[in-house]
DNA sequence: TTAATTGTAATATAAATTGTTACAATTTTG
DNA sequence: CAAAATTGTAACAATTTATATTACAATTAA
């Protein structure tokens, strides 16, 4: 399964949150990429890829074929908004780190390991925020 | 003054942290966008730019000249990440939203409203964990 | 057997980020 | 005043990241 950049400041939680919005409307029904992108407006191809995302981390399942399509893997009040973001994050919320500080510097010799504690620390405060957010609590919303 | 692009995956907010790291290290010193430069090894007109953005949200004072350069506006524990992370922000922490979703959907048609709702919500749980953090903090870490 | 679909590779295009060069304006020092 | 060092900023180049596109093998239902 295919893997996708090593950085996010893209419209990957976006995409990921509007595909399962569309899945958990339709429980029953396996839904099409090509349908799916038609309601994000974007290439099916990128709607494919993040599915393959979604079903990596057990939220969706889809199959083959004519008929096929993807669907919830498990009821929307079971999926929270921390998974999602899980699924896609692939880097931090405060950015990234410059690459190379200079080791000659105090500052620039420990800088890295002194930011990634923060980031770490963001990220974790970030998350346990949409721990309690579920999928079913954002679907809600839409009439 | 210049404006950066809109939008946020960068190492803006580690190199806006390590600029003020350095300048609450010396306090009383005016320390040149070419010696920052080389502590964190990137070009000095980034610093420069940099610099810029950290003058108009009040936290640097910089002068030009023969014997210029940059130091602190206020005490490094009067200064919160919070502030530092709000200078450097131009983008959402779960990214962007996709730009066209489908009108004649009713979740295309309203996602990105429900979008905004949350990116918001994230983003005040962001700001007001960094908000308990100062500079001086996150200095004193360093040997 | 045909049609529709996923999965995925390969490549292209677009957008964002970072780097570089250049230089006017400013300021200090001799 | 002249020389040297510095900021501020414009213009542009290079690099990196993100998104789109084309293509097609494999799969599945009817």
């Amino acid at each position: 399964m295919l893997i996708f950049a090593p950085d996010m400041n893209n419209t990957r939680f976006a995409t990921a949150i509007h595909i399962l919005t569309l899945l958990a409307n339709s429980p029953d029904e396996w839904l099409s990429s090509d349908w799916i992108a038609g309601s994000i407006n974007i290439n099916p191809v990128i709607v494919r890829k993040e599915l393959g995302i979604l079903q990596n981390s057990g939220l969706v399942i889809s199959r083959k074929g004519k008929e096929g399509g993807s669907k919830l893997n498990k009821p929307s009040d079971e999926i929270s908004l921390a998974e999602i973001y899980l699924s896609v994050k692939n880097s931090e919320v405060l950015g990234k780190k410059n690459l190379h500080p200079n080791p000659k510097c105090p500052v620039g010799k420990d800088i890295n390991e002194n930011l990634e504690k923060l980031f770490t620390e963001i990220s974790h405060v970030v998350i346990d925020s949409l721990r309690h957010k579920t999928l079913k609590d954002f679907v809600k919303q839409f009439h």
